[in-house]
RNA sequence: GGUGCGGUAGCUCAGUCGGUAGAGCAAAGGACUGAAAAUCCUUGUGUCGGCGGUUCGAUCCCGCCCCACACCA
């Protein structure tokens, strides 16, 4: 994999403008296939420390060419967490990686003042860095039951059950979003509180500085890597990947750009080039939606190719 | 060459018993605190193939032409 964004502009980045205190991340975040993965080791390297990763696909072992993880040798040069740190039958999610992150950037506190985290799932690195409202850990069999009545009766089942429970949300709430109404079901079913009770504005304080670099592309360039790397992932044997994770493919885990769409092929409803086209848009779109998030935060210095000099204006973070 | 069926939004198509048109997908924008590579919301003017004719009025009817597909020669 080639840099997108020059390397050099860490070094540029560390040597003349910032004055760090004395712990820090730097979170190095981005549209899918803008060149994350290759600055982030540079970076790491640059300043000796270990890397985060900030991927919701990426920390499952059994995923490997469609989630673009770094390869192996990219592993062996600097120590990652949260890459192959879990299984796909593992339930993963934004909670669970906020206390894991925190744990991991301790550990490499203690003997770095730098960390890099990397990644490009929004949820997870605001996890991180402000928090998630603490919200008792929800029964099993509750959920299970919410998700056996949602498949079996849809959406209108859960919007009636909402209703029942938790009037609050269902004026307020997100109620044509299937999951964000099972969600507020079950906090509510299991707490007896609104999911919306738990909301707080506050951010939760972290003992540490935290700087943002988004990698920013144009909408053409972005694209042309995508496809590029579309391509590169088929013939460095996604599909050979995909074949054996069939069994799995209801998990959450393989809801996930790149296996979807070959399950189809795989399953003969559509063609091989279908599946190829199929992926590079469904990747554009997922692009898209993670810069609508990104977007908004104001933290984020974005830097592309073209304006390297634009971080001689950092001071502090 | 003949016959048939089509030519409507970037694509696939619906529709108007004649009063200038609408779905899905794409695209663009957005939301998103335990599924987040997920999930969800908003946004639809386009010489209705071309030229004539009939009509107060045609994308819709009529004629000719062009293009595509199928079948027959």
């Amino acid at each position: 994999m080639k840099f997108i964004v020059s390397p050099l502009i860490f070094d540029e980045f560390f040597t003349s403008s910032v004055k760090l205190k004395n712990k820090t991340v730097i979170v190095i975040l981005g549209p899918t296939a803008a060149g994350k993965t290759a600055a982030a080791i540079r970076l790491a390297q640059l300043i000796q420390t270990k890397i985060i990763s900030a991927d919701s696909r990426q920390c499952f072992r059994e995923l490997s060419i469609g989630v673009a993880k770094p390869t192996e040798k990219e592993l062996r040069s600097v120590h990652h967490y949260f890459i192959n740190s879990h299984g796909i039958h593992e339930y993963v999610n934004a909670a669970l990686f906020e206390q894991l992150a925190l744990q991991y950037a301790q550990e490499i506190f203690r003997e770095n003042d730098k960390l890099v985290m990397v990644g490009g799932t929004g949820l997870y690195i605001r996890a991180f860095c402000e928090g998630l409202d603490e919200i008792p850990v929800v029964e099993k069999n509750i959920r299970e039951k919410i998700q056996k009545g949602y498949a079996q009766y849809g959406l209108g089942w859960l919007q009636d059950e909402i209703k029942k429970y938790d009037t609050e949300f269902y004026r307020e709430g997100e109620i044509l979003n299937p999951q964000r109404v099972m969600r507020a079901l079950e906090v509510k079913l299991s707490t007896e509180r609104s999911i919306l009770s738990f909301h707080s504005t506050q951010k939760k304080h972290r003992a540490f500085n935290i700087i943002k670099v988004g990698l920013r592309l144009s909408r053409e360039q972005l694209h042309r890597n995508i496809n590029n790397r579309t391509e590169q992932m088929i013939s460095n044997g996604l599909l050979q990947e995909v074949e054996q994770l069939q069994p799995y493919r209801h998990l959450n885990a393989l809801k996930t750009v790149g296996y979807t769409e070959l399950f189809d092929y795989v399953d003969k409803k559509i063609s091989l080039d279908a599946a190829i086209e199929l992926i590079n848009k469904n990747t554009r779109q997922y692009a898209k939606r993670q810069m609508t998030w990104f977007k908004k935060d104001d933290a984020v210095t974005w830097v592309d190719p073209d304006e390297l000099h634009l971080l001689k204006n950092i001071t502090e973070p």
